[in-house]
Formats: structure tokens, C-alpha cells, sequence
DNA sequence: TTCTTTTAATCAGCAATACTGAGCATTCTT
DNA sequence: AAGAATGCTCAGTATTGCTGATTAAAAGAA
């Protein structure tokens, strides 16, 4: 009997238009990533959604969580994001009192983020409800695939953050 | 002497501010998912570039290749767009006459898209590039460790857009 | 058949988003 | 002390993703 190449992943054959994945994606790396992405963004996204914010949101407020007092040039750097955007977060925290904006005393140009206690609170409160919806968006991987999963992205991340090897150093 | 906990990963303690990836962020699936797509599709954007185009429609194009003959709503479904986002790399496309639409035999409401010679060469230009941006941006990896990563994310995709146990059915 | 409902594609327009550039204050460099 | 660089803010712009309406065709119900 014929058996198919590769049968452990999902992909289907060119003429099963059921299957959501095309059989030519499986090697496509940027699709796979941006679609797994999506997905599990909404789904981060529905739940903090009640606080009129988002994941990003979330994921500035834990980076304080873990670093308090830092400046929005420095959270730009570490998220990844643009100066202004980093500023619309900011005010959109701000806002919500789930953060807190204070002149650096080092240097008076920048601004210090840190946590206020509500915001500490809504970290805990998220927290639960954001780590069920990981799961499930884990479900078909066993925890030893989750954790190497998770050291292969960080060890991704890492190397197209690094100063001196950015593949394209986008100029 | 106290040993780190979890001395794999290339996480950076909490006083560390040259490690672009904040220690906490290693358990943040989303963050790294998030900045991982994010580094990548920037490469292949600016390969992609000089076209006019995005990945996006290279990734459409790619589909094409594989499956010629889908409608535009078949094509929104498989990669995960709106349809009038669809629509909108249909007209890109077409206007570079990289693909071609056709009232579709079977059904005369549906598109069928299809790829024209020059949209083939288009691909075949462009892949070589794209390839070598993808092996920079997995260069941290082992080969084996790369084909894991890309059947752990299809294993993700593909259980998050099945149909029946889509976590949070967005109603 | 005829009527209603659904689906595909298109289009206009809206809302959110990301970014650019200017401006001001402060710090760094020399 | 002067000039360059940096951090933040703000206004404007370009892009994006989406909603809703429209037309055409197909599918289903009566």
C-alpha cells in the first residue's frame, strides 16, 4: 500500500479541500507562525477584551510586573514596539489607573512606569481566565512539546533581537 | 553555590537590561509568539518589497501554485483573511497580472483564481530569497529542532481552526 | 414551479492601527 | 558653552481590518 510522506503532520493533500491546511504550507514557515499567532491572540484578545484593552496591554503591564520603573523607550525596546504606540498603551493604563507615569529621578526627560496596586490586582485577576486560554490553544501538545516549543521561539526571538546579527539590520 | 533555575533558556533575570527578553516572558507564550512572527514577516516583507506586495500575497500565490482554481472565499478560509481582504490581494495581484480571475464554471457567482505564467515566474524570482531569510531567522536552530517547530505550530493551527473544538467559537 | 434564504463577490465607508515628522525638554559630547 | 542626541508628546497621515449594503447566482422550501 501506498503510504503517505511525512504522515505525522496535519497537512492536507492537494485535493482535500476540508482540510484547512494546505499539504504546501506545512513547509512554510511565516504562514504557520502568523496563522498559530492570530489564533491564539484572538483568543487572549477575547478575554481581556472586557477591559476595553488588549493583549498588548497585558503584556506591558506583566513586563512591570517583572521590572518596575521603566521608562517607555525601554519598553518599546523589550516589547518590540513603536515610541508612539508604547505611549498610547501607556495612556491607555494610565487612564484605567492600572499604571502610573512618574518623572525618572536619573533622568528628567524620561518617563518611569510602574504598577499601581489596581493594576497589580487586574494582573491577578486576568491571569487565571489568559492561562486556561493557553491551554486550550496548547491542547494538542504534550507539556514536554509545550515547554520545548516555548525554548525554541525564546531562542528565535532572541537571536533576530540581537543587536549585532539582526539577519537585515533594518537600517 | 545557587544554581539559575531553567539555565537553557535565553531569558534574562529581572536587573538585566542588555537581554532583550525579559525573564517572565519565557512562560508568555503570546509575547514570544507574537515577536517571533512579527521579526520574521518583517524579513520576508522586505524581500518582498520591491514588488509593491507583502508576504500575505505571496503566501496567496504560493496557495495558488498548490491549488489553482480556488475561489477567493475557498482562499479566505485556508489563509485565515477577510474576504474583502482577500478581495483586495486579488485586485494587487491581478493588476500585476500575476494571477487571473474566471467566473467559475460550476458556480457563476464564485471567482476562480488561478496563476499566469508571469505569476509563476514571480514565485519562482522570489523564493530563492525568501528561503534564504527564512534559514537566517531559524539559524539558532538544528535542523531537527526546525522541523519540530514547524510541526508543533501546523499541530496548533490546525487544532485551532477545527471547526468543532475551536476553543472560544468566535460566535 | 415560485418564493425565500443563503452564498460569492464587490464596493463604500468607518474605526482602529502604525507610523512620520515636528516640537520641546533634557542629557550627552566635545 | 554649543551642538548633537535622546525621551516624550502631539498632530497628521497612510494603512489596515472590518461592517454593511448591493448585485448576482445558487440552494432550499412550499
Amino acid at each position: 500500500m501506498p503510504t503517505r510522506i511525512r504522515p505525522r503532520t496535519a497537512c492536507a493533500p492537494a485535493d482535500d479541500l476540508s482540510n484547512p491546511i494546505p499539504e504546501e504550507f506545512c513547509d512554510h514557515l511565516g504562514f504557520v507562525l502568523a496563522r498559530a499567532r492570530l489564533e491564539l491572540i484572538r483568543g487572549l484578545d477575547a478575554v481581556i477584551q472586557p477591559s476595553g484593552l488588549q493583549a498588548r496591554h497585558f503584556a506591558l503591564v506583566r513586563l512591570l510586573l517583572q521590572r518596575p520603573g521603566l521608562s517607555q523607550a525601554q519598553i518599546s525596546a523589550l516589547l518590540g514596539t513603536d515610541r508612539t504606540t508604547t505611549m498610547k498603551m501607556a495612556d491607555d493604563l494610565e487612564r484605567r489607573a492600572l499604571v502610573s507615569r512618574k518623572r525618572s529621578a536619573t533622568d528628567r526627560r524620561a518617563n518611569t512606569l510602574s504598577l499601581t496596586p489596581q493594576g497589580e490586582r487586574w494582573i491577578a485577576r486576568l491571569q487565571p481566565a489568559l492561562e486556561d486560554e493557553e491551554a486550550r490553544f496548547l491542547e494538542p501538545l504534550s507539556p514536554g512539546e509545550r515547554a520545548l516549543l516555548q525554548e525554541l521561539l525564546v531562542r528565535l526571538v532572541q537571536h533576530a533581537t540581537t543587536p549585532n546579527n539582526p539577519n537585515n539590520q533594518h537600517e
